[in-house]
DNA sequence: GTCGGTGCAAATGCTTTGCATTGAT
DNA sequence: ATCAATGCAAAGCATTTGCACCGAC
């Protein structure tokens, strides 16, 4: 069983909640998917792997994963919210292209100075950061070219 | 007349629209507004500034003024979007306090180089980007350890 | 037997859309 | 006259919530 349960579970002893099946069904979609994901998606996984959750824990255990520091949101669009397991991962930023959507992961250590310089000029302390550049990709590029934008 | 109505008119002329009273009353509150906002807000300065546009011309101003790179979507949460004005400014980065919502904007020249790299790297044509750092502001620090977190 | 967890369905709230009307050229 | 813009109200859709039921300690 990856340590990551046993952080679900440890985050979730200690506010004496419960470590239930479908609580972990859902983190093991989670480390299944291995990437950026929508709840959607997330109820797929899940369902393919046989189990059977409701939309409605999924979104409660999406809460919980996030306060746990195990996922993250990570906004693109206003339309629906996409998530990503953090925890123990460097963080990963993304490179979006406009026209076909598709995303490319990346990280880059600067990013983190910089984070870090910011908050220590203002007196603030550390989180996180989200990083995303907005570009158009070849096949994008070639979509818009052939008319279709 | 700022140079941004120009702007806007421009880009609607090019796709034969036109530059009304209510697009122009949605610009010019933006303007005054001069930092991220919310529909909701914008709406309010509208009326605050003695006119009156229903809702769906402000979603529907605010999409062309997107498409004319006037504003920019800028996502804190997935509850709502803020937007903001980009044309002819220095992105605006963000430092968002967890806690308390507060947020204060920068500027750092490396973010670009950051991002004209790595989409040099992949052989994309960069368009923008989005930076926000998560962080506790010392209020939000302060409200955490009197017990409210 | 007390609490929290779940599923369902209803509610919420931001955003979009259909439609009749209005306005500009 | 035509074609786009507006306002209103209704629809859409991701997310949240109320509630009845279930299960673990």
């Amino acid at each position: 069983m990856a340590p990551l349960c046993a952080v679900f579970r440890r985050y979730l002893k200690s506010l004496n909640l419960k470590y239930t099946p479908e609580r972990a069904d859902i983190l093991n979609a989670i480390i299944e998917l291995d990437s950026v994901f929508e709840v959607e998606q997330l109820l797929e996984e899940v369902r393919r792997r046989g189990y059977r959750v409701s939309k409605a824990t999924v979104y409660r255990t999406i809460k919980l994963l996030q306060d746990a520091g195990i996922i993250t949101q990570t906004l693109f669009d206003a339309r629906q919210a996409h998530y990503q397991l953090i925890y123990g991962q460097a963080p990963r930023d993304h490179l979006v292209c406009m026209k076909t959507g598709r995303n490319v992961e990346f990280t880059d250590e600067a990013l983190r100075d910089i984070s870090r310089r910011i908050c220590q000029e203002h007196g603030w302390e550390l989180v996180g950061h989200r990083f995303q550049i907005y570009a158009l990709s070849p096949e994008g590029r070639r979509q818009i070219e052939a008319g279709d934008g």
